[in-house]
Parts: structure tokens; sequence; C-alpha cells
DNA sequence: TGAAATGTTGGGGCG
DNA sequence: ACGCCCCAACATTTC
């Protein structure tokens, strides 16, 4: 029995944590290490970096309960490993697998000079484990999510460890940095799980009629945990589907099963991004790659600010912008409102809101943006364009996420508060809409339409 | 996991 | 009673 590395990346939980239960289980001395990777933060650090900082000194709590300590160093993985496994004689790294371009570039360069065992994944299945019969991998949702359904069941979770081994205090060396706390998501794996349990037990029963309204918090809130594995997708999968099992009532199950496609749409953006890593430079859809993006800086800056002049978009920035969370439905608004109606390139819309959001996870991001901007696999037709106004009243009909984030609004009566500047009454201290939504759609189609005949012609 | 444009239908007002 | 028009309501097509 040696020593190993517990080696944490996107899993900063003790429950169902199979690279946890494998050191544990080879070793009699185990070293939680994270490190950090310059290449995976950002500088200034980004919400999410906030909200990782904020996870691993609760996990080094949480350590602390067990036994043992987080060890924590800063640097490239290859250099912090050349010289940890001298410091310590470990004979093992065991990790979660990940499946990131970069992650698995990564991995491959430490698993040719150290001993590392990758287990588990930040998905249900592995994307090599959900292909057609050709071997060739979906591109299209449907047929995913029933392959995906028609593998065996994920079984029961792994337990936390009752304690761990201690960790040499002479390996405690770098510290965490100092980090802001973010609202409404305390980054700790005992809040992760209750959230879980809270939103199994309650909010899933309406989750097909309340995820979509804007002022409710009819989602389970719950994508920060999984984006760094407080909380397994595992064990979340497992235990919505022996719910699911147990549920007779019809609607019941139905809701819950709607949420369960959503976790499904998460595996299927892994997929993607995993068999076509390009993604995250091009568009998928070829002949979408040649667009004609608009590079107005001011409409960039206005969209990013929330200073559209169309309440429910600028509502939906600055929730981003304040909160560093979105709702699911003001993504799509927000998003089809920079591809569509600014025509501006959905890569300035990811990179933002990857600056931004706690749960902001490459593939999702990447996922979302190419769907909204109708250039990715299975996306919305390019000519799908939301109606931000009618989006608005539809999903936010008394105006009260409007109100609560864009406070300049919130004299507005419900009559008024989707399109303020057509009330001429009205006093505001509110900017009038940056472009007329027909006069952006018309040249988005344009645009698109341009793009396509482009890649027809030259490919004839 | 749209929306706009266009087409069709049918009831009611009206000469 | 009848045809005509208007237009809401719904359906289909198109972007």
């Amino acid at each position: 029995m040696g020593i190993s590395i517990w080696w944490i990346r996107r899993d900063l939980r003790l429950h169902d944590n199979a690279a946890l239960a494998h050191a544990l289980n080879k070793s009699t001395v185990v070293i939680p290490l994270f490190i950090l990777d310059p290449a995976l933060l950002s500088t200034p650090p980004a919400n999410r970096d906030h909200f990782l900082l904020n996870a691993l000194r609760s996990l080094d709590a949480d350590l602390r309960k067990k036994g043992s300590r987080l060890i924590v160093r800063n640097g490239r993985p290859i250099d912090v490993f050349g010289k940890l496994t001298d410091e310590t004689g470990a004979d093992l790294i065991s990790a979660e697998a990940d499946f990131s371009p970069y992650a698995k570039k990564r991995d491959a360069e430490i698993g040719e000079l150290f001993p590392l065992v990758t287990l588990g994944g930040p998905t249900v299945y592995p994307p090599q484990a959900i292909v057609k019969t050709d071997g060739t991998p979906y591109t299209i949702y449907t047929p995913f999510s029933r392959a995906w359904k028609s593998l065996p069941e994920p079984g029961q979770p792994l337990a936390a460890p009752d304690c761990m081994p201690p960790v040499p205090e002479s390996l405690v060396t770098d510290g965490i940095p100092a980090s802001k706390t973010c609202d409404g998501f305390p980054a700790n794996e005992m809040a992760a799980r209750e959230r879980l349990e809270q939103f199994l037990s309650c909010a899933v029963f309406q989750y097909k009629d309340t995820r979509n309204i804007l002022a409710q918090d009819g989602t389970a809130r719950i994508s920060p945990y999984f984006k760094f594995g407080l909380l397994s997708i595992h064990e979340a999968a497992h235990r919505v589907f022996s719910l699911i099992s147990k549920t007779e009532n019809q609607a019941e199950r139905g809701n819950r099963v709607t949420w369960l496609n959503e976790l499904i749409w998460r595996e299927f953006y892994f997929s993607i991004l995993s068999h076509f890593p390009d993604v995250t430079r091009e568009s998928y859809r070829k002949n979408l790659r040649s667009i004609c993006w608009s590079d107005d800086q001011k409409a960039l800056h206005a969209w990013q600010e929330g200073l559209t002049g169309y309440p429910v978009v600028d509502a939906a920035m600055r929730q981003l912008k304040q909160s560093g969370w979105m709702h699911n439905r003001a993504r799509m608004i927000s998003a089809s409102f920079l591809t569509k109606d600014l025509l501006i390139d959905w890569r300035e819309g990811e990179q933002w809101f990857m600056q931004h959001l706690i749960d902001g996870d490459l593939a999702s991001n990447n996922g979302g943006w190419q769907w909204t901007a109708g250039t990715g696999t299975d996306a919305a037709p390019y000519f799908r364009i939301f109606n931000p106004i009618l989006q608005s009243k539809k999903f936010d009909p008394q105006g009260e996420y409007i109100r609560r984030w864009v406070p300049e609004l919130s004299h507005v009566s419900s009559d008024d508060i989707h399109t303020p500047r057509e009330n001429p009454d009205l006093k505001l201290d509110y900017p009038p809409p940056i472009i007329d939504h027909s006069v952006g759609r018309e040249r988005a189609l344009a645009a698109y339409q341009a793009a396509r005949l482009a890649y027809e012609d030259q490919s004839r």
C-alpha cells in the first residue's frame, strides 16, 4: 500500500467520488491536491473563479473534519507533479476524467510521465459511450437522448468516506487566494446536496410550467454545483431516475422527465465538444461560417451593460453582471438579441458569459450559444428569431423580473413595462431601443442567407 | 426550446 | 333572402 494523490479538478466533493474512493482503496496515505492552473484561471478572476476558490475553502474545511487537509499548489500541473511526486513518493495519481480539449491534452501529457488513473467524469456516461452503431457521434439531440436513456441506469452513488488519513503538515504551503462570495450560491457541498433534495422534493413538480417564468425560481439553480462537481452528476441522475421509476402520477413523472432531459442536453453538449473540439473556435455548421458579423462596439457594450432599451434583455444582462447567474430563458433571449438583432458574433457573447457566469462551462456555454445563433449541431434554425418583446410578455407578463433588475423601470406599469418608450407620457431615465426589432430581424435574415448562398456557390 | 407573412374560413353587418 | 364586405380566428407557409 503506497501513497496516492487525489488530484481534484472539477470534482470538489467527498460524496460519490470515484477518484477519491479509488485512491483510498489503493493507498494508506491519500493527499488531496488542487492545482491552481493559470491556464484555467482568468486574471482578474472571473466569477466562476471566485466560486471555485470558495468551494476549495469549504472542501478544505470538510476534509479537516475527516482528518485530512486540502493541499493547494500554483502552477502548471506538469511542474507541480514533478516536485510533488518527489516530495511525497506518491505512486498513484487518481483523478476524475475530464473531456474538454485542454483537459484531454493535459491528462495525456501527465499520463506519459506519472502514474495517472482517471475514473468517472463530469457526465453520467462518457462521450465515447454514446455513439451511433457505425461509431460516429450523434449530432441530433433526440436520437442522442434516446441512446442515452437506453443505457443501464446509473447505480448507487458512493458514500463519502467516514474518515481520511492525515496529510503531512509540511505539504500545506500555498494558500487559497481571497475571493468574494456569490449571492444565492453558497459554495459548499452540503448546500449543493440540499439544493438537489429541495428541488426534487418540491420545485420539480411544477418544473414544466414554471421553468420558463423569469421572475420565478422554477429552475433548479444547480448548474454551478455541477460545473465544479460539488454535486455528482451521476448521483443526481441516479436520484431522478429512481424518483421517475417510483412515480405513478403521469404529470409528476412528466415534470421529472423534463428535468432529466435538461441534464441530457448538458451531456449532449459535452459529447459535441469532445467529438468536435473545433466548435470552440468555429461555427459547427460550415455554411454559416462566413456570416458578416457586425463589429459595432457601442452596441456590444450596450448589450453587456444592459442598456439596449429592451427591458427584458437589459434585466437579463444586469442579472448576469450583478449576480453571476442568469435564468435559462433569459440566456436564450439575450443571446438571440446579440446574435440576431445586433448581428454580433456569438463568440463575443460566449466570452462575456464565460467571464461572468459562475456556472460558466465551455461545453454547455458554447453549445447554448451555437444553438441560439443557429450555427450549432441540432441548433435552432437560423431564421428562428426571438421577438424580445413577445418573449418578455410571455415569460415575464407582470414585469416582475424586469423591475427587479432594472430599477429605473420600477415605477412603470405592467402595461408599459415591455415597451416603456412607446408611452410618451412616461418620464424615463432609460435608453430608447438600440435597434428596431423588425429592422434587426431583416438584417440578420439577409446576413445568414448571404453566408449560406456564398457557401453553396463556393462548394459547387 | 418562434415569429411574421400569407391564406382560409365563417359569422355578422349591411345594402 | 341574398350577396358582398369586413375582419377576427384559425391554419399554413415562409423566413
